[in-house]
DNA sequence: ACCTTTGTTCGTGTTTTTACGAACAAGCAA
DNA sequence: TTGCTTGTTCGTAAAAACACGAACAAAGGT
């Protein structure tokens, strides 16, 4: 890479892009399905459940954060996480928008049956 | 990395952050967004409209064809892609899923307002 | 006092991603 | 023929992502 390109593209193609990077790792995938599921802090007792060390999941959990889908909160010297609601609102909204924006019609590429598959 | 640890997930938590990770990038989006909009094959002219060169497209493209969501077509000695209807509902299906498996509440973290937000 | 758990930071190493130029073959146009 | 566009492959290089061990501080238990 010789330079990050990744900023000449429009701002909402980049905030889409930065959320499907923040889910595009099966170990970030289920610590927010945890998350949502038990809707109950994270402790890292739940290390145990993933096939990764500590520090890497520490990691990936650092990379949500960065994000804002996860926060952190102290309480009696113990470092509690949740799921920020706000935020996955937000990216619901985001992804969702994306996702029906690209939804074809039924009857599309009709007109390719014409050509011959490559792949 | 001392070894790819991604496949030591679900199967399921797999195959989401796949197609989370075709969407990782602004410009895959903005070739999806684009075959979406026009519904016309692509020609080698749209390198124009991004700010990277033909090569590095034609990386992305690529990554894109990997996971299923381009095909490409021969005709007249040119290369037409156009978007895989059955893979672009398959991953419209399966990212719709995991977006509403993770939906919060409304009233999701109140019991967390005695906490003090360390992020 | 000692040990354990917990969360984090640092440093390190590997893999993957991103990006480009050079080069090439195929097709078309002058 | 020559020149141009098109699509691709190759090699290269830098950045980012991924993963871990070591080490540390703080808190809790025995």
């Amino acid at each position: 890479m010789v330079a990050a390109k990744t900023d000449l593209f429009e701002k909402e193609l980049q905030e889409q892009a930065t959320f499907f990077k923040a889910l595009a790792h099966p170990a970030r995938l289920q610590i927010i399905k945890y998350l949502a599921e038990t809707r109950i802090c994270l402790t890292g007792d739940i290390s145990d459940t993933f096939p990764l060390t500590r520090t890497t999941l520490n990691q990936h959990i650092r990379e949500l954060k960065n994000v804002g889908l996860i926060v952190g909160h102290e309480k009696e010297g113990k470092t509690y996480c949740c799921l920020n609601l706000e935020k996955m609102n937000e990216m619901y909204s985001i992804l969702s928008i994306f996702l029906s924006e690209v939804q074809l019609p039924e009857n599309f590429c009709c007109e390719c049956g014409e050509f011959k598959y490559t792949y």
